[in-house]
DNA sequence: TTGAAAGCGGTACCAA
DNA sequence: TTGGTACCGCTTTCAA
């Protein structure tokens, strides 16, 4: 394999000094500083409105010079000042984004949607995190007025139970759109996916498997993606003669540790369950380490189904089941959104509301039927 | 629990309408549309250069104005138009940041650090992914120029082995940093952790665990950190009186799939091997699935070690050990070496590397000293 | 179809 | 210490 030994020699040499790769670097004389369309009407010998005109292809020039300005410009490396425009027509073409992490999967492939769909319209995007500290989020919108963007989207944080700092953007006109943690408290446009149907999909798959006892984690019913995760769970057992049973939800952060402590409480409890429905995939990785600290048959004596689809619920052992919640077409549909909103009504009547629907993806952590067909611990045999 | 019980029913209830929440929204008047510097130059009774200077307090104004100023900017509610500062003093304070992909904690970890650093000192962050994406790289280069960022940081994408686009940057005087995914092709000041040293403890730790045939997973050698890893666990072996065998480096994209195959492959192969040290823990993870598909033992036969500290290591069956690359503080360094260039030597003569250490985390998947002391399967035993 | 000129909201120089 | 003023680069009326 002489192709390692290569590099490894490379970098030998390599380190016995710097190449200077690009002479120009040291070099005294700058080249033109900067390049302004008055450059280029100079250069056309036309007058820099002329150069504007051609360069935002206005109607009320000629095919002629238009031409023209447009190869000067390309000719001398014009780029246009966006800060100049910004301030003469108060458009920064900045999109201001908040969610809470985008260190997730489920947020970063949103915030790629958004992306891809706003720099297709010569937008570009700003995002910030709020880390689901409600101090932070207020401070990050009033970071993105600053920085005069011409629309927010933002993912509530966990924490934020309250609205006032969002007034301050709906009172400047600015566009808002609020996608997956929304509020309806507020009068605002909404991208979500269907949570309710979603948790009821995931409870009912838990159902046919045979599982009857489900248990299910949640976190603050202020946030209104839980709320309908529980509604949906709820129905899908009383829709199956099932009873709920409020003992049967259990709330934690959602985190991690959260689902290992509401494991171990299931687990301390006398009354017993079979399946565990968490609204969010980290909780019921936790669940799931605790149970198998606990030698718990997965999905043999218990059956598990996250939400939100994160990478490794593949790597599990056994793989979670779990919500896909085609996070790329939230974002797209959130930035279109704000489209409709610049170009037309930016605050509809009646509110706009999108709702997606979710993915529901079956892995082994729920699937007993296939192969323990006559397994029926359960007492209520379909 | 009637919290619950409460919660579903004030669901029922609002999904009836839409409440009003906010009067105003809806009001035909609308509030003052915007406050200049010479909106509160008339109410103090100066002119706009006065409160320009009391706003950013300039040394030469009197106290006793600079008081008036303030008072009445807070009372009238005024926000300063960063656009028109920026486009005056040709300084946006934006920063841009290309990263891969944001979609992984490393990554967003590093972000985080920068911003932290960066909104202290009153400027703002820009990121944007180039998906490992050459041309998406070129492009986003250029979607940066656009937005006038005062300076550029990046971490290089895989398939970056051309690196023209960012003569225009240099050129143009806007800072340029690279962290973690380095070149030495270009003249750049950068912020890397100690790879070498990180890779050569990882294998030596493997090493010291009876470990002796010592797979390397690695990516393109154009990248250096994955040269630096891979010089890391040569000398650990040559230091340890093993043979360093080109054989034992495979190469692949890193990923889940890339792991996997990577893994089939040594399988296949008549030399053997007892522990694989993996560049990326993507890689691991997916070596992890194709072992244990094939009920190889880990650790006891097959000792395993990633690198990165994704926060999924923590969850597979057995948890991984890795190397953690104190992702906070690269991008806290990145930032200040920013703000180092703006403030000093835009370009300093011999290019400023900083070097970081890295944190061996030892979990169980190459751990079978403790429990197995006397399993010595090995032919060298120390 | 093109040109002239007035700003967008701040900043910074020069003069007072 | 303050005021007057030109100007950053581009857009957009109004006139020609």
């Amino acid at each position: 394999m002489h192709l390692l030994d290569y590099f490894l020699n490379i970098h030998f040499k390599r380190s016995q000094g710097c190449f200077a790769i690009f002479g120009f670097l040291d070099c005294p004389m700058k080249k033109k500083e900067k390049i302004t369309i008055h450059d280029i009407a100079m250069e056309v010998g036309v007058t820099a409105s002329t150069v504007s005109r051609a360069l935002n292809n206005h109607p009320r020039i000629s095919p002629a010079t238009k031409k023209m300005v447009l190869e000067a410009a390309k000719a001398i490396n014009y780029k246009p000042n966006r800060i100049a425009a910004a301030l003469r027509h108060g458009k920064s073409k900045l999109i201001g984004i908040i969610v809470p992490t985008i260190n997730r999967n489920f947020f970063s492939s949103i915030v790629r949607g958004i992306e891809e769909y706003a720099n297709a319209r010569d937008y570009k995007v700003m995002i910030s995190q709020s880390y689901d500290d409600y101090k932070k989020e207020v401070e990050t919108i009033d970071a993105l007025l600053d920085a005069r963007v011409d629309g927010i989207m933002v993912s509530l944080g966990k924490n934020t139970h309250s609205f006032a700092h969002f007034e301050s953007v709906i009172q400047k006109g600015i566009p808002l759109v609020f996608f997956d943690r929304t509020t309806d408290e507020l009068d605002v446009n909404q991208v979500i996916i269907d949570d309710y149907s979603a948790a009821y999909q995931a409870t009912n798959h838990l159902i046919d498997q045979g599982y009857r006892h489900i248990a299910h984690f949640t976190s603050h019913m202020k946030i209104k993606i839980y709320l309908e995760r529980l509604r949906g769970y709820r129905q899908a057992l009383l829709d199956n003669g099932i009873h709920f049973d409020a003992k049967m939800v259990v709330e934690s952060n959602m985190q991690l540790d959260g689902g290992r402590n509401s494991a171990r409480f299931l687990l301390d409890q006398s009354f017993g369950f079979d399946a565990i429905f968490s609204a969010s995939d980290y909780a019921i990785v936790g669940a799931l380490q605790e149970l198998k600290k606990n030698k718990v048959k997965i999905p043999q004596e218990v059956g598990l189904i996250g939400f939100s689809n994160e990478p490794f619920t593949e790597f599990t052992e056994p793989a979670l089941s779990t919500v896909d919640q085609k996070a790329i077409s939230i974002g797209e549909n959130t930035a279109a959104l704000f489209f409709e909103m610049i170009n037309g009504d930016p605050r509809p009547k009646p509110r706009i509301k999108k709702v997606l629907d979710a993915n529901l993806i079956i892995r082994t952590s729920s699937s007993r039927i296939p192969n323990i067909q006559l397994n029926t611990n359960s007492t209520n045999p379909e």
